[in-house]
RNA sequence: CGGGGCGUAGCGUAGCCCGGUUAUCGCGCCACAUUUGGGAUGUGGAGGUCGCAAGUUCGAAUCUUGCCGCCCCGACCA
């Protein structure tokens, strides 16, 4: 099998696919559009989960669950919500299989279909808020701050490892407030939540914003989004938080007695963000020796390698190595020490790279009588001679640095990336260039927005929180505008 | 669903146009030996419904027809 992985420049979408097959972190599966997440790529995913759902709990928020399964009804009490999910179901038809009566396997037994399809959940607005309805009936109950953590099913057209695929994981976050204000403060912070983790954990710097009314989600008032920019220049939606308004509590007629017992319908968020995260994070960060991973949420941060000639050395090494690893441990690093014997240390060199994982440490017995090691990084490659004394708090130091210096890289890429167009011919002309995302005017409307995508591909990724206010001309229509927003070709 | 490409061992492939012994090569796998500071070397070995089906033929991986699957680019989308 091939071990080099296709430079960025030739073929991004190789690039991209062979970060996360020979990384380690999943492959294509039996089923269609369907993928596999490998161990490491889970605890990867673990890893990120954890942290998410710490940031959730500290802000009062709650995990339950809820079934996969959502009666067809359901999802077509709110108009604009079946719409948009309409295209993308599987659905549910019959219960029961039986063995062909024609021979030559099994069959759908007909006798055995459902009186009512199910949907497999797309998202769970319908099946939570048919559920909220018997928990509220008092502003006592408000507000109700729940999370789950599950799968959903979208039958997409075509499926992309971790970006797209026809089931993922995710969270998906649905809040009811008795008032409006509260919710959209809640659908606010768990954006900021979201910009957050994106950038201390990830090391992915991302704008905030709003969407556009073409780009809201189906049975919202409003989406905030945020949006990072990949590698190749495409912009990449890495999570959203839905302000909903009214609009599912009048669906289910989920209403509530305040205070002076007046009823009222509540108001009602949902946030959600999606193993998608893990392809941002591979298209942000990697290079053409593998992946590059954040040491916060990597999965192995330190790996230790030994380079012995035979099992005295090989002993000699081990007794070292173990009180690193107590060290380190001590310290809350996660590091593992790899001495199998079946590959040479060159071999687990390069194969940690392309894992990315953030250090390595090399140690043989010429380091041992010289109280060194060796220490590698993963971020700029480069290679140092490291005492060993105190080096678990040396580690940990150079952890973070190497969290920031992640960071930073990113971010000088991403702000060196965004254009501003002043008319349309330079405004097309930066989208066949290197992309990235070009802040132009825009008259405000659908229609200008529709067209703009049909001759460009490009989109309104979002107007950007705390946007400045200008006066200027739309770069399609010359009509009057009164701030920027940002565009980008996107995924 | 439209356009393009591909299906041969776990992975990557040659052979196909122009049909002909036992289907090529590399990686990986197994055994032994020598090795181990950047993807080791040697020797020996195991592993195949050539995507499926039908047809043409003395003979099909190769030709014909149908079907299935996958990848890339579009439309759709987190």
């Amino acid at each position: 099998m091939s071990k080099e992985i296709t430079a960025r420049d030739k073929d991004y979408s190789q690039w991209y696919n062979d970060l996360i097959i020979k990384g380690g972190l999943a492959d294509y599966s039996a089923v269609r559009g369907c993928m596999v997440i490998k161990p490491y790529g889970y605890a990867l995913w673990e890893n990120m989960r954890d942290q998410l759902d710490k940031m959730f709990k500290d802000t009062g928020h709650q995990n339950a669950y809820f079934p996969l399964f959502i009666p067809k009804s359901f999802l077509s009490k709110e108009a604009a919500h079946v719409e948009g999910f309409a295209k993308e179901c599987a659905v549910v038809t019959h219960y029961r299989l039986k063995n062909d009566p024609d021979g030559g396997g099994i069959v759908v037994d007909p006798e055995a279909k459902l009186d009512e399809e199910l949907i497999v959940r797309p998202t769970s607005e319908t099946i939570i808020w048919n559920t909220y309805k018997t928990w509220i009936k008092s502003y006592r109950d408000l507000p109700l701050l729940i999370n789950q953590w599950a799968n959903v099913v979208r039958w997409e057209m075509r499926t992309r490892l971790f970006l797209r695929t026809t089931e993922f994981l995710w969270q998906e976050g649905h809040t009811a407030h008795a008032t409006a204000q509260e919710a959209v403060d809640e659908t606010i912070q768990m954006l900021n939540i979201y910009a957050e983790f994106a950038e201390d954990y990830m090391a992915m710097p991302v704008i905030k914003g709003v969407k556009s009314a073409n780009e809201r989600f189906a049975g919202a008032e409003d989406t905030y989004c945020i949006e990072a920019l990949m590698q190749d220049g495409k912009a990449l939606q890495a999570g959203t938080s839905h302000f909903l308004g009214q609009n599912f509590a009048k669906a289910f007629d989920v209403q509530f007695a305040d205070k002076q017992n007046k009823l009222d319908y509540v108001w009602a968020t949902s946030w959600g963000v999606s193993t998608r995260l893990i392809g941002a994070l591979v298209m942000a960060h990697s290079d053409d020796e593998g992946l590059i991973l954040p040491p916060k949420i990597a999965p192995i941060q330190v790996v230790i390698i030994p380079i012995f000639k035979d099992e005295e050395q090989k002993s000699k090494i081990d007794e070292k190595v173990k009180e690193f690893m107590t060290q380190f441990k001590a310290l809350g690093i996660r590091v593992k020490y790899d001495d199998s014997d079946h590959t040479r240390p060159g071999w687990k060199f390069a194969e940690y790279e392309m894992k990315g994982v953030p250090v390595r440490i090399a140690i043989g017995v010429r380091d041992l009588e010289k109280n060194v090691v060796e220490v590698a990084r993963r971020d700029d490659k480069t290679k140092t001679q490291v005492s060993v004394d105190g080096l678990a708090t040396t580690i940990s130091v150079l952890l973070n640095d190497i969290q920031s210096n992640i960071y930073n890289k990113a971010k000088l890429f991403r702000d060196n990336n965004i254009y501003k167009a002043e008319s349309w011919e330079e405004f097309e002309k930066m989208l066949d260039g290197k992309g990235g995302f070009i802040s132009a005017h825009w008259d405000g409307t659908s229609e200008t927005e529709e067209k703009i995508k049909e001759l460009t591909k490009a989109t309104i990724r979002c107007i950007p929180q705390n946007n400045m206010l200008e006066e200027g001309i739309c770069i399609y229509s010359g009509k009057p505008s009164t701030q920027r927003v940002l565009f980008a070709r996107a995924y």
